[in-house]
DNA sequence: AGCACGCCGACT
DNA sequence: GTCGGCGTGCTC
C-alpha cells in the first residue's frame, strides 16, 4: 500500500546511516513543518552535527526556523536544486525516536485519512517538539524622539503604545497582528525609523529537564582534602555515594565550590542527569490478582495463547470483569520484557481504571493524554522510549506512543465515539490505527466492550469474507455473558410517560421512579439519574410569540443555566460558550412569559430538591467537572456515601464502578432516540445499556427505570431485554440494505466559512468536480450541516458513500484543496461518526 | 502557514 | 504622493 510512486520513502534508521567515514551523507532530505509544502526539502548537515533519519530538526525556511523530520540522508547534493539554495540544518531537537514500523503506521494514517504526512506527524508527536521560531520586535526607548507618536501613522502609533506599555517593550509580531489590524506595515515603518528592532526568537522545543547529580568515585586516601571537603564526602558516602547536588549542599550547608574542588581532585563526578516530570502519582494500595470465573479464565487463556497479530473481541456485559482479564493478560508480558498499550475513551472519567492498573503494576504504569503539560507528555515519551517493559494507559492520541517491544494492545470500551477524532486532521479512529499498529508490530489486539460497535461485531463475527478489508487475520470472539460472583443483570422497567400524563402526573418523575427514590433513603442505598444531554435541550422560548433565544454566532438555541437558588440566570451556547444573562422579557415581543423548556441536569436537580428535600445530590456534568481533578473528587465523595444520588449526563455512562448503586433512572430516553443520524439507534442502545449497567455492581441487586414517550421503540425493547444480539442483527440488516457502514464506507467533506454564499458555492463546485473525476462513490449533498452555523462560520457538507466492494479514498486531495477557495476551510472526515 | 511583492483605489 | 487592502507565489 505504501509503495505507490507518490508516497514518501519511509525513514529507516541505520539503513543509510554509516558511522565512521568522513564526508559521506552531508545532506538530508527533510519533511518540513509547513502546510502546503508537499514533498521534501534538502538541507546540508554542518560538520559539528550528526543527523540520523527520524531525528527531529530545526531548519531555516525563508526568514524563520521551523521544525522538520530527517527522512533520508544523501551522499551527494540533489541534482534538481541549485547548490547555493541549500541551507544548513540549524539544530537537532531530538534523536532516535522512531522505529521503522512506527513510520509505516504514520504513512498509513496519512494515506487512509487523506492528510499530508506532516499533519499526522504533528498530531502524533508530543506537542512542542515541532516548533517554529518566532518573529518579535523590541522597542528602542532611547531612540525615540520627543512626541514620537505624532510623527507616525495610526497603526504605528497603536503599536508604539502597546510596546511602551510592556515593561520590556517586547512583543511577538503575531501578537501585535492580533491586536492591531495591518500591524505589519506599522512595524515596518518603526523599523525604518530605527525605533524598534526586529529579532527572531529561536524555537524552544521541549527538552529533557536536567539536574546536577554528584557521584562518589574514589574512596580511600583522603590526605589531600580539607575538613569541609571531608564532611561533604562523608555525607555523600553515608547516603549511598550518589545524590542530587542541591540536596547534598543543603544537607551539608555547603556551597558548590567545595563539591567542585572535590570533583577537580577526582573524588566525585558531577554530571547532569535527566529527571522526569511525571505527575506525582497518588499512592494506591497494592492489589493482587483476583480469582477468575470460568469464562474469564477461558478468555485469559485464549488471549495469552496468542503471540502474533490477532483481533479479539472481548464482549463482556457490564460488571463482568473485563479489567481483571486485561490485568492478568498484561502481567506475564511485563515479566517477559514486553510492553502493553491500553487505550480508554477519556482518562479523566476513569481514574478508577488507572488506579487499578497502578495498584497492580505500580510505577510501570504511564498515563498519556492531552490533559498533561507539554513537558509531562514529552517526558512520558522519553520514558516510553527507554524500552523498559511498561504499560501505557491513554486516550486516543496515545495510539501513537512509540512503545518498543509492544506485546499487546487493548482498546477498552471500543464502541466509544471519543476514539474518533473528527474536526482536526487527521480524522483518525484510534481503533483503526490500533489495528494497523498491532498488525505491524505483530501483536494481538483486544477490543473490549459490553456493547460492541457494529464494525467490530461484523469484523469478528461476520461469516462472509470482507474482501476489501485488511489481510486475513484470525479473529476471536470471547464472551463474558455473566457478571462476576453471579450477580444478576439489573431488571429494566420501562415507564410510559404518556400514561403518566394521562393519569395526571405532570412531574418529570414517574410514580415508579418516585417510589424508588423514596426507598433509596430508607434503605441507605445510592442511585444514579441519567439525563441525556442532547435531546431535551434546555432552550428558552416565549409563550406568547414562540420566539426561541438562539446563539448569535451558532445556529443552536441557548441552554438555560441556573446553578443554584438565587444565582444569576444565564443562557449559554454549548458550542461556542457564548454566555448572556437571561432576559426578563421576550426580546421579540416584550412579553414577560419567557420560559425554559426541557429538563437539563440543573432543572432535575431543582425538581429533586423540591420533591425529595432530604436526598443528598451530587451533580456530575460539564459544569461541575470543569476543574482539574473534579471528576475524582466528586466520585470519591459519592463513593464515600456523602450523597445518595448522582445526577448527570453522558459522563455517567463511562466506566464507573460504584458498588453502592442499586438504582439507575433515565429521566427521558427520547432525546437519544430521535436524532437524524443513521447511527442514532446504535448509539442510543449503547448509551442506555452502559448506564443501566451501573446498577447492582455490589452485593445488592440493582434496578433500572427508563422513562420514555416511545416505549415500543426497538432500542427501548432491546435495552429492556438486554438483547444485544437481536438488536444488532436487525440494525445490521438495515445498514446492509442501504450500504451504510460497516458494509459501505463514508467520507464526509466539511466546509465552513464566514460567508454563507461563498461556502455554498464552494460546496457546489467541489461536488461537481467530485462527480466528474470518479463514479465509484455516491455523492449525497451538498447540504447545509445539521447545525448550519457554529461560531459565526457557515457549514456545508458533502457525503460520499462507497459501496462495500469499492476502495475508499479520494482521487486527488491536493486538487480538492485547490478548488476550495482560501477563505473556506475544508476538512475531510474519513469514516465519520459525527454527522452533525 | 507566513511572508514577500506588487497592484489598485482612496484620502491628506 | 502615502496608506491600507487584497491577490499571488515561494519556501531547500
Amino acid at each position: 500500500m505504501s509503495d505507490s510512486p507518490t508516497s514518501l520513502i519511509v525513514a529507516e534508521p541505520k539503513a543509510t546511516y554509516q558511522s565512521g567515514g568522513d564526508h559521506q551523507n552531508c545532506w538530508v532530505e527533510t519533511l518540513v513543518d509547513c502546510p502546503g509544502l508537499e514533498g521534501l526539502l534538502t538541507y546540508r548537515i554542518p560538520a559539528d552535527l550528526s543527523v540520523k533519519p527520524g531525528d527531529i530538526l530545526t531548519v531555516p525556511l525563508n526568514n524563520r526556523q521551523v521544525g522538520g523530520i530527517a527522512i533520508r540522508l544523501l551522499a551527494s547534493p540533489p541534482a534538481d536544486v541549485p547548490l547555493a539554495k541549500i541551507r544548513e540544518v540549524e539544530d537537532v531537537v531530538c534523536t532516535g525516536f522512531f522505529g521503522t514500523s512506527y513510520w509505516q503506521v504514520l504513512e498509513q494514517v496519512a494515506q487512509y485519512y487523506c492528510t499530508p504526512l506532516i499533519s499526522v506527524v504533528r498530531g502524533a508527536l508530543p506537542p512542542g517538539l515541532l516548533m517554529r521560531s518566532q518573529r518579535r520586535v523590541r522597542l528602542h526607548r532611547e531612540a525615540l524622539p520627543d512626541g514620537a507618536d505624532t510623527f507616525v501613522g495610526r497603526t504605528a502609533r497603536q503599536i508604539l503604545a502597546l510596546l511602551d506599555a510592556q515593561p520590556e517593550g517586547d512583543y511577538s509580531v503575531a501578537y501585535l497582528q492580533r491586536q492591531v489590524k495591518g500591524a505589519r506595515r506599522g512595524v515596518k515603518d518603526l523599523l525604518k525609523r530605527g525605533w524598534v528592532e526586529s529579532y527572531l526568537k529561536p524555537p524552544q522545543p521541549s527538552r529533557p529537564k536536567l539536574k546536577k547529580a554528584v557521584t562518589l568515585v574514589a574512596d580511600g586516601f583522603e590526605s589531600d582534602i580539607t575538613e569541609r571537603q571531608r564532611e561533604v564526602l562523608d555525607v555523600l558516602r553515608r547516603r549511598g555515594g550518589d545524590m542530587w547536588l542541591n540536596e547534598l549542599l543543603q544537607v551539608c550547608h555547603a556551597t558548590s565550590s567545595i563539591v567542585n574542588k572535590l570533583a577537580e581532585k577526582g573524588y566525585v563526578v558531577v554530571e547532569y542527569r535527566e529527571i522526569l516530570r511525571t505527575l506525582d502519582q497518588p499512592n494506591v494500595a497494592d492489589d493482587r490478582p483476583k480469582v477468575l470465573t470460568d469464562t474469564q479464565t477461558y478468555a485469559l487463556k485464549t488471549i495469552q495463547s496468542l503471540d502474533e497479530y490477532n483481533q479479539v473481541l472481548l464482549h463482556g456485559v457490564t460488571g463482568s470483569g473485563k479489567t481483571e482479564v486485561y490485568l492478568q493478560a498484561i502481567a506475564p508480558l511485563l515479566r517477559a520484557g514486553k510492553s502493553a498499550l491500553v487505550l480508554v475513551p477519556e482518562i479523566g472519567l476513569t481514574p478508577q481504571l488507572t488506579d487499578r492498573f497502578r495498584a497492580r503494576f505500580g510505577k510501570k504504569v504511564n498515563v498519556y493524554h492531552s490533559g498533561l503539560s507539554h513537558g509531562e507528555r514529552y517526558d512520558t515519551w522519553r520514558q516510553v522510549l527507554s524500552g523498559e517493559p511498561q504499560v501505557v494507559i491513554g486516550t486516543r492520541s496515545a495510539v501513537f506512543v512509540p512503545l518498543p517491544k509492544l506485546g499487546l494492545i487493548i482498546l477498552d470500551e471500543e464502541h466509544d465515539s471519543s476514539f474518533k477524532q473528527d474536526s482536526l486532521s487527521p480524522t483518525y479512529h484510534a481503533r483503526t490505527v490500533a489495528q494497523w499498529r498491532a498488525e505491524l508490530e505483530n501483536c494481538p489486539l483486544v477490543l473490549g466492550s459490553a456493547t460492541p460497535s457494529l464494525e467490530t461485531w461484523v469484523a469478528v463475527n461476520g461469516q462472509q469474507a470482507n474482501l476489501n478489508t485488511d489481510a486475513p487475520c484470525k479473529t476471536y470472539y470471547l464472551s463474558l455473558p455473566e457478571r462476576i460472583q453471579s450477580r444478576p443483570l439489573p431488571p429494566v422497567e420501562i415507564v410510559d410517560m404518556r400514561q403518566e400524563l394521562k393519569q395526571g402526573n405532570r412531574s418529570i418523575f414517574s410514580r415508579s421512579l418516585q417510589d424508588k427514590l423514596h426507598q433509596l433513603k430508607q434503605k441507605q442505598r445510592q442511585g444514579i439519574l441519567f439525563i441525556p444531554r442532547r435531546g431535551h435541550s434546555t432552550f428558552v422560548s416565549c409563550r406568547s410569540c414562540g420566539y426561541v433565544i438562539e446563539c448569535p454566532d451558532c445556529d443552536v438555541s441557548l441552554s438555560y443555566h441556573y446553578a443554584y437558588e438565587g444565582a444569576n440566570q444565564l443562557l449559554r451556547c454549548h458550542y461556542c460558550n457564548y454566555t448572556t444573562a437571561h432576559p426578563n422579557n421576550c426580546p421579540e415581543c416584550g412579553s414577560p412569559y419567557l420560559k425554559f423548556f426541557g429538563s437539563g441536569t440543573q432543572r432535575v436537580e431543582q425538581e429533586l430538591a423540591k420533591a425529595f428535600p432530604d436526598l443528598r445530590v451530587i451533580r456530575f456534568d460539564s459544569d461541575t467537572t470543569r476543574n482539574k481533578g473534579a471528576h475524582r473528587t466528586l466520585l470519591t465523595q459519592f463513593a464515600n456515601g456523602e450523597a445518595d444520588l448522582l445526577i448527570g449526563t453522558q459522563m455517567l455512562t463511562k466506566g464507573l464502578d460504584l458498588a453502592g448503586v442499586t438504582l439507575v433512572g433515565v429521566v427521558a430516553a427520547d432525546g437519544l432516540l430521535h436524532l437524524s443520524d443513521y447511527r442514532a439507534a446504535e448509539r442510543a442502545f449503547q448509551t442506555l445499556t452502559q448506564v443501566a449497567g451501573r446498577a447492582g455492581r455490589g452485593d445488592e441487586p440493582g434496578q433500572v427505570i427508563v422513562q420514555t414517550y416511545s416505549p415500543q421503540h426497538p432500542v427501548i425493547q432491546a435495552v429492556k431485554t438486554h438483547g444485544y444480539e437481536v438488536f444488532t442483527e436487525a440494525e445490521l440488516a438495515q445498514r446492509e440494505s442501504l450500504n451504510y457502514p460497516p458494509y459501505g464506507h463514508l467520507i464526509l467533506l466539511r466546509l465552513s466559512g464566514l460567508e454563507e454564499m461563498v461556502v455554498e458555492q464552494a460546496a457546489e463546485r467541489l461536488a461537481e468536480w467530485l462527480s466528474q473525476v470518479s463514479s465509484g462513490y455516491e455523492i449525497l449533498g451538498p447540504a447545509p450541516a445539521g447545525i448550519m452555523r457554529i461560531a459565526r462560520r457557515y457549514r456545508w457538507q458533502i457525503l460520499l458513500k462507497f459501496p462495500p466492494d469499492v476502495a475508499v479514498g479520494l482521487p486527488d486531495v491536493a486538487a480538492l484543496q485547490r478548488i476550495c477557495p482560501p477563505d473556506v476551510s475544508l476538512t475531510i472526515d474519513v469514516d465519520p461518526l459525527n454527522m452533525m
